[in-house]
DNA sequence: CTCCTTTGTTGACTCTATCAACAATATAGT
DNA sequence: ACTATATTGTTGATAGAGTCAACAAAGGAG
């Protein structure tokens, strides 16, 4: 039913055909003489980051009694060796010795062929696809702190990125056509064409590497004003206070620049970005109904005049 | 080092933080009665699909030993029942009893409510693309079949999405700047709003539901002769014939619609796509140097007369 | 009718996972 | 200094997983 349901199901069904297919619950690897559990604790010793055996039981989330025989398995196979910890007597220092290496050395070999044959066995295309969405899997979880919103320039293909998720989400929220999406195309093919650094400047904001937004500052008709323009930001991006960063990133260059007074367009239906403007110091000045997008709109003309103190952060 | 060894090392890194995060290895299932190995057979059973012992050793990759035994304690336990197989007297027919599958619903709302749990404990951003990469990874592994290309009409934000690919791979491979992502935007702009379906036409090609492809199919200023514009394959979506089927597909809808003569202009340093066009039909008939996207190009202009058999695939 | 395959069971054994008990050491509070 | 408490590592006991081998019952191909 819901979201949260149905991204439930999607994590499962995903679970289930990867355990297939990766074998994790296989205990003993394939063509090797250690189980998972031993080969995890070989990783972890040859990493070195991890030298007493409470440090490998918390890590691996394994019993201390497991771990105890093991070690004294490894130990009777000559490949480990412990010292005494310095200060702390029943502490043991555990290190892989010349023989633990070699042989932590052939396993990693061994998993590398294995996910390699697993790579060659689907289709190149297909094998890019998995690689990139483990990669958005690994970083989901590795980081600990949570995603810190931040603002670039432009780079190649942003234009291009720009114009689809707006025209793809104005399409799905407001139904407008595919004339959004080419006055998007125009505006910004303009932006690039007439770019001066004096009077222009655009920003995408980022989480996790990903494109959430943007905003464009573009120089108008007349040398002092200018124009606020294409501000967004992805619904699963919101409540972040990225909309209202770009816009005080923007107001704020935009006074640098030397602009008496920064304009924009929008319509209506866009209430939370009519929000962000009221609160960055943006007055309505003018709203005129007109037929867009295939859809009846009320456009507005908001306006901040940057010689006062407003959109400089004070109304937070 | 090389590109294989990357991705597998990309793999390994996602194995092990999955791994941990969501207790693969787990065998006893938080708060439940069943290791791993008993709810993926009580899961089996469940589905109804496969129903004899042999078809569950076959399905999870289990011992026959140990799914005899397991079988054995879940009768003893009430939880299955067996009925003769009718044809075959050795066979078994298996089926949860009321109490087996009421543990195997209990044994659903616990694994929903971990993965729930795992889901919840990320920001909602992050949740999303988590999800949204178990999709990719799941549909990677599932379809068995390869991957077959196939063309679509276009969708909102496809021009966006063609100007940001070709913008990125033309930046990447030959250095080209901002103007050309600008040139593609007012070129894909202009086909909008001049937009005729008499005159013209697009097509998306996917790969997996995924875009690897465009083209597109423009009026000119003379009636009869169509150009053809933008055209690019994806370059891990190479070698599959999709550039070849995308112009095919086009000369045949220009000349459906009437056109005599097709005409496309191109840079030789695009050396891929030209021989997709020389095998098409199409003929250099110009070439002028020129210096633009930051780069001294060799501009060409190709040509292909439709009235002719030139284009109809005789030259496959 | 014989040979071979499929299906299911049982025995024997190793290793994993877990709980409980326990000894050695360190630390904090009084 | 002394005591309570936590940490570190070990050992015993036990259920189950996983594996290999042997074997019996049934069916099918020639």
């Amino acid at each position: 039913m819901g979201d949260r349901e149905r991204d439930i199901e999607a994590i499962r069904a995903f679970n289930r055909i990867y355990t297939e297919r990766l074998g994790l619950l296989r205990p003993k690897l394939d063509r090797s003489p250690f189980s998972l559990s031993e080969a995890r604790l070989l990783y972890e010793l040859a990493q070195g980051d991890t030298v007493t055996a409470a440090e490998l039981s918390r890590t691996l989330g394994l019993d201390p009694a497991q771990i105890s025989r093991t070690l004294k398995r490894f130990a009777g196979q000559g490949l480990i060796e412990t010292t005494p910890h310095p200060g702390h007597g029943k502490r043991r220092v555990l290190s892989l010795t010349q023989q633990g290496q070699a042989a932590f050395a052939a396993l990693e070999r061994n998993t590398r062929a294995t996910i390699g044959g697993l790579v060659d066995s689907l289709p190149a295309f297909r094998a890019r696809r998995l690689v990139a969405a483990a990669e958005a899997i690994a970083s989901a979880f590795e980081a600990s702190l949570p995603p810190v919103p931040h603002l670039r320039s432009l780079r190649p293909g942003d234009l291009g990125l720009v114009t689809a998720r707006q025209a793809i989400l104005y399409a799905r929220d407001y139904g407008w056509n595919a004339e959004y999406e080419a006055l998007v195309a125009r505006i910004l093919a303009d932006f690039q064409e007439s770019f001066c650094a004096e009077r222009d400047a655009a920003w995408i904001a980022e989480l996790d590497g990903e494109m959430v937004g943007s905003i464009f500052l573009v120089h108008g008709g007349t040398a002092d004003v200018g124009k606020l323009r294409l501000l967004y930001v992805e619904p699963h991006a919101r409540g972040l206070g990225i909309g209202k960063l770009l816009v005080a990133t923007c107001i704020a260059h935009a006074r640098a620049l030397g602009y008496a007074r920064l304009d924009l367009w929008t319509n209506s239906v866009l209430v939370a970005a009519r929000g962000i403007y009221e609160r960055a110091g943006f007055r309505l000045v003018g709203e005129e109904p007109h037929h867009s997008f295939g859809q009846d709109l009320v456009g507005q003309i908001w306006s901040c005049d940057l010689r006062t103190g407003a959109g400089r952060g004070e109304q937070v």
